[in-house]
DNA sequence: GTATATGCAAACCGTTTGCATGGCT
DNA sequence: AGCCATGCAAACGGTTTGCATATAC
């Protein structure tokens, strides 16, 4: 699961942040873009995956390193759900599924989505981020 | 403040959804769509709302009651900001300015936003809603 | 009279923080 | 050595809930 290149991307994307390589953050660092994918994930979630993985990081050490992450510009928040919070290690603007059901979320193809124009921002403020969520249910047919 | 037509206003509201008219909830509605206008609210900032009116209604009963508004298709809640939930009395899609400085949500004017086309769904599911959401910063210059 | 709404205080839960310990450079 | 990261447990803040009382129908 750990290869040697998913360590590699761990190590590199933070040296890229100037964040100091400790064995927490190397791993919790190689769990979100070990395989080179785009990853969502809750606090939560990432705490789970590192107790399966082998490599135990303290809640309280996710939720700081997320946030550090975050920081550093490594990963974005996203709010989707007013009772968790989730973190994209993509950091641009693009649209995002979410799955009602299970809290699942997702990237959507952003090459259908267009945009025209944004309304007119009010005089004085600038935009700091669009979020465009796609909320979606399960068919009852 | 509290004119016959608001309070008729709200009176409408809560009739059209089958609400039980209590004192606590026509406050509540009145201070919501008395005015006519569309309005974005917090429990917090609602409950403040009904004490400067004079009416005072209990801190959970505004939470319950924002729920109810929202269960009978009255209200709908919008998720901008992880650590509040909002409410909003506009109950069809369409996007928000969220002023990250001081917590203000307002209706962006959809005219401009132009949404050529969604991304196509995954199978099995469908849209239960659209959230645009355009974050604004104060401008720095 | 009966079902439902309200209010209070306590419970809840995700997240943050204080502080002592341990690790990176 | 010095600064920063970690972990635990306690604090925090918004929201929900249990239960006794009050109100609408």
């Amino acid at each position: 699961m750990m290869t040697p290149q998913a360590l590699e991307r761990g190590t590199k994307w933070l040296a890229q942040a100037d964040l100091r390589p400790t064995r927490q953050r190397l791993s919790l660092a190689t769990l979100l873009v070990g395989d080179g994918h785009n990853r969502h994930v809750t606090a939560e979630g990432l705490h789970a995956s590192s107790h399966i993985a082998g490599d135990s990081v303290s809640l309280a050490t996710v939720y700081n390193t997320l946030r550090a992450f975050c920081d550093a510009g490594l990963m974005r928040e996203v709010t989707v759900d007013g009772s968790r919070s989730y973190f994209d290690t993509r950091v641009d603007d693009h649209p995002h599924f979410f799955m009602e059901d299970d809290g699942a979320l997702t990237d959507a193809p952003a090459a259908e989505l267009e945009i025209k124009s944004l309304p007119e921002v009010p005089e004085g403020y600038e935009v700091a981020k669009v979020d465009v969520v796609i909320r979606l249910r399960r068919k009852t047919s």
